[in-house]
DNA sequence: TATAATCAACTAAATAGTTAATTAGTCAGG
DNA sequence: CCTGACTAATTAACTATTTAGTTGATTATA
């Protein structure tokens, strides 16, 4: 019942605002976002994006806080469910698969980020990113002592992981166009759903921890 | 001795703005990118930017052709010493690394790129880049052809070869920044160099090649 | 009635692209 | 070896549009 058909509420438009400025960012980039779209796919007037969010940067944080909280979150909790290093580290890239494969602005929004070296990146967002990689690490680092991973450089298996997915979801149009020309005939995995290409690497990421003698 | 102290030249003046508008693209982006701060970086008159590339769209499809020209060059002529997939795949990624690393901007616009899914991208980029898929998913099925590769997913694993090396090339300040901090402790290869970096990756593919019995 | 939320209308700067004039190089004919 | 005409390269100054951000008034609500 509460909330008469919401008129007046400052929340629900901080959230609007932030909802329509994830798609566009995600779109678009960062330079190519304008003010002016934006509070018109909001249905907001333009001035409410300043009074709530100070500048086109303070939305640009808040947008890329609220999306890594999210992926942070889904896969602490997940994480939490496992104790051994191996399940982890599975539980890891699937659920991070299934996030980015369910929101794909994510994959867009950070991969914009990684290849600018954060030009415009807050210090928050920073923090964000290397806990995510810290607990990917940790696993790894864990595994290792257990015996159960060898020969692991975590920085680059994790890029593999983020990295592949990443592409994977942004990539999707261009794959689906690629498979339609007959000009150059390449697989390019149009029709594979996210599980198989999570469980691919999942299989072949463990096979790399392996002890290869 | 020839050209004295070069004039008016069409070529240079051509090749002056590409090399300006490859250092802007490659740092900022396509919309942060002005014309008049690439013909002051240039040190031309705006106008010949328009005059030589038509419109802003023409200067970077000139740029992205040149830049994957070059990397498509170096990795075949490199591909042509050998004959066994195994050296070839291992030239491939060599290659590969290499270049990104001594050309950074390569890893900074192929990234930019795909995390649009090609919103701007011209026909021409897009043939090039499947072009380059195509040589490493051929080098995998004749490998798999021959008994040397198992399980192969060609597109995945190309995106796990990029992928990765473009990423590892584009946040190196992220990842010295990163390792400066003592807040959260985790190891971001910032002293890795890139010979490291690809001999892991090669090792790591191949072995994901092997039989998994 | 006080305050928080909303808006229309504005500003100043930056932007991609144009234009018309001006150079500099080339080359034929004297 | 000049000269002048032709062309290609270059320029300054301009336009029209878009941009982030502001302001001061106006609502709604508690």
């Amino acid at each position: 019942m509460s909330k008469k058909i919401q008129k007046r509420d400052a929340e629900v438009s901080k959230a609007l605002i932030i909802s329509s400025a994830i798609e566009l960012f995600s779109q678009k980039g960062y330079a190519s976002t304008s003010m002016d779209e934006l509070s018109k796919l909001c249905g907001l007037n333009k001035a409410m994006v300043f009074y709530y969010f100070k500048n086109k940067k303070g939305l640009y944080e808040a947008v890329m806080s609220q999306v890594l909280n999210e992926i942070q979150k889904s896969i602490l909790k997940e994480n939490q469910k496992h104790s051994k290093p191996i399940d982890e580290l599975e539980s890891f890239i699937y659920t991070y698969a299934k996030f980015a494969c369910s929101h794909p602005y994510l994959p867009a929004l950070l991969l914009k980020e990684l290849s600018d070296s954060g030009a415009i990146m807050p210090e928050k967002l920073f923090s964000s990113m290397r806990e995510l990689f810290a607990l990917f690490s940790d696993i790894l680092k864990r595994g290792e002592e257990k015996g159960c991973f060898q020969d692991s450089i975590p920085m680059v298996l994790y890029f593999m992981v983020i990295g592949t997915l990443n592409l994977m979801v942004t990539t999707k149009p261009l794959r689906d166009k690629a498979s339609q020309k007959d000009d150059i005939v390449v697989d390019t995995c149009a029709n594979c759903d996210i599980d198989e290409i999570a469980d691919y690497i999942i299989k072949k990421i463990e096979q790399m921890l392996k002890d290869n003698k």
